[in-house]
DNA sequence: TACTTCAATTACGAAAAGTAAGTAGCTTAC
DNA sequence: GTAAGCTACTTACTTTTCGTAATTGAAGTA
């Protein structure tokens, strides 16, 4: 890949916010902490993906994953604090999709 | 792919926006029109892609395509109204990015 | 004719995504 | 006690997209 005279943190934000599926999976969770299964029936995403998509979030500090031992086993996705000061993104996509799509 | 309960006009939009690619390249027309050369050095993308992402964009209607027939040919590419209406997403995710980043 | 510039386009190997089947841990059913 | 079910992944394999580099085409210039 070339050199660019791009400011390094929109390039970084763009890589997030742009990679596939990961501004859904954010905007899923905006509605509360979510199970696994949750996220994989609301969207058309592969299990696959989404525990890929998932760790990488969790990397950036914009997921958390929380485990509870029952029976069968629980797993939570909820946003932490970087997580939900995406939602002005998000929404912004959202309020263009109703007015020019 | 799988059936999804998702609204499809954001789901289109995310796939827009989402692109990559495609919110750089709009961020850099926000700065006005400019020609093939001038994106393709602004950003870290070959010629390639950024020549499929423009026909993209362009068939969508966000960005607009002006052949000038001067020596060397000239080729400017601008923001239509509704390339220029994605300002404010692009806009939110630069902000985002100086916080979080 | 040979050479230059710009805007693509083509060819091809590499990386990412999509699909589907399999695994692991634990419980209930038979 | 083993078979079947549930959940959350993981692996194997195919298809699509991306990245790099070389090439094309048009139009003028040396």
């Amino acid at each position: 890949m070339k050199e660019t005279a791009l400011c390094p943190r929109l390039s970084k934000a763009m890589e997030l916010v742009g990679k596939r599926w990961t501004a859904l999976i954010i905007y899923q969770l905006l509605e509360g902490p979510q199970r696994f299964n949750a996220i994989e029936s609301s969207l058309p995403i592969s299990g696959r993906l989404l525990s890929e998509r998932l760790k990488e979030l969790e990397k950036e500090g914009i997921v958390e994953r929380n485990v509870f031992s029952e029976v069968p086993i629980r797993v939570e996705y909820s946003l932490t604090e970087k997580g939900h000061s995406l939602e002005q993104v998000v929404r912004e996509i959202e309020e263009w999709s109703k007015k020019w799509l």
